[in-house]
DNA sequence: TAATCCCTTTGATGTGAGTCAACTACTTGA
DNA sequence: TCAAGTAGTTGACTCACATCAAAGGGATTA
């Protein structure tokens, strides 16, 4: 199901100094030597299946990861079964530092296809991190915008109606498709109506009906999970223009 | 209105060193050699009166603080004037680690009552981390408890009904409470019910309502903003034994 | 100490999203 | 390739919370 293995000189084209997810990932901003002094660290890698679990809520914390290809979702489960998607996350993006505070995971990650990750012995970081400066201050900026990009979700689940948490929800996704070089106006979601409704505090039904009604007033076209973004500027204005306060 | 001043030897027994916060804070867990090597970092107090904001979105990053006395809210502000709040802060928790990300603050922090913060600038923060191990990994965890705790804010957004979320809020702010070695039964709240319902995702009207409900069935005894809690089991049953998924 | 303002409570009514249910269209595995 | 299970759509109905409105109670400040 699962399988770690060590990186041999074959793959270290794949190494961080020479991975192409650079720009997205821990290493941005970091220069040439520095670089290279990353690939000691990354030494293992991890293949996780299909809504197969990266890690679960309750596992201890060693590792965090980076994903190389595929995409994650991130969720908690209450003791009553209540469940709430935390985040969707996709190449280049880090998974894994809910585990920090506790040494223990919180939430559980679940690949939403068949992934890759690369593991980052967390231990080794931070003694990383101590040295090389460029790297401390990367890993710093990445907790920090996972806070502002919780504090963003916070604002859509406290605060918006159901079409405009969807709006936004695809201007996101469409958003950081395109920073990873994929169209902005067309893709496909890896993620069940039920995910992207536990996502947004709604049920499936409810975004549904608000993908429905996006169709018929020609602001995307939806088929099942391939999405193409009809009219950007008119989910934007859906997202400012509704509400008073 | 806002004054900064350095710490002179007269109040140094109010470095981190000797502070009762200690426990709280970021030096906690650090051995006394290193945390007299805090002391150098904390240099700058700053006192706030109420309802005056520490840091304003779109401010320059430059520092986090530390919350000697007092309290404050954090909110986030949109576009179209939806407003946010994300966060209450109380003694002894740090604020400011939204600005780390993309060195402007991307929320405003709001002082609750008249209060005092310890101004920590980041850069040496940031270079003391890198010789103290023991810092380092105390800042880690600050940052992942700040995530952590934003997932069980998206729960409670996502998945809670009105009277589970203002039942859940109150056991959290007792818990806080508690840990400050104040009353976990009766203590005052420095927020408004509008600042309150902001926070859950609900009007102030609804909140008011969950506070007369829970008053009636003897969950709490309500007097404006002062609070006492009569049955913390039920509150807790409340949040448990509800809903389905 | 009064006057004002803001905060809070409570009631009546409206509505957006949840619930329940039936049906359709994919996807997956034998 | 077919069968069964899973995911998605749509409709009818319900309900929890929002909205609108009015009145009372504290707290701030001049």
């Amino acid at each position: 199901m699962k399988s770690a293995y060590p990186v041999t000189a074959a793959d270290l084209k794949n190494a961080c100094s020479q991975c192409n997810l650079l720009e997205l990932c821990l290493p941005f901003g970091m220069d040439n030597q520095d670089l290279h002094r990353l690939d000691d660290l990354i030494n293992t890698r991890k293949k996780i299946k299909r809504q197969q679990p990266l890690y679960r809520a309750g596992d201890p914390f060693e590792s965090i990861y980076a994903i190389r290809t595929g995409s994650f979702k991130t969720d908690v489960l209450a003791e009553d079964g209540r469940d709430q998607v935390t985040g969707f996350q996709m190449t280049g993006e880090i998974l894994g530092l809910d585990g920090i505070s506790t040494e223990t995971h919180s939430c559980n990650a679940i690949a939403l296809e068949d992934s890759e990750v690369c593991v980052i012995a967390f231990r080794k970081l931070e003694e990383l991190a101590r040295m090389v400066e460029g790297l401390q201050r990367q890993f710093h900026k990445v907790m920090s915008r996972e806070i502002v990009r919780d504090h963003g979700v916070m604002m859509l689940l406290g605060s918006m109606r159901a079409e405009e948490r969807l709006a936004a929800f695809l201007l996101n996704m469409s958003q950081r498709f395109t920073t990873r070089g994929f169209s902005s106006a067309e893709f496909h979601l890896r993620m069940t109506r039920e995910e992207i409704g536990s996502y947004l505090g709604l049920k499936l039904e409810t975004v549904s009906r608000a993908f429905s009604r996006f169709q018929s007033e020609k602001l995307v076209a939806v088929q099942q999970k391939y999405i193409r973004i009809l009219d950007s500027e008119g989910l934007k204005h859906l997202i400012q223009h509704q509400r008073n306060a």
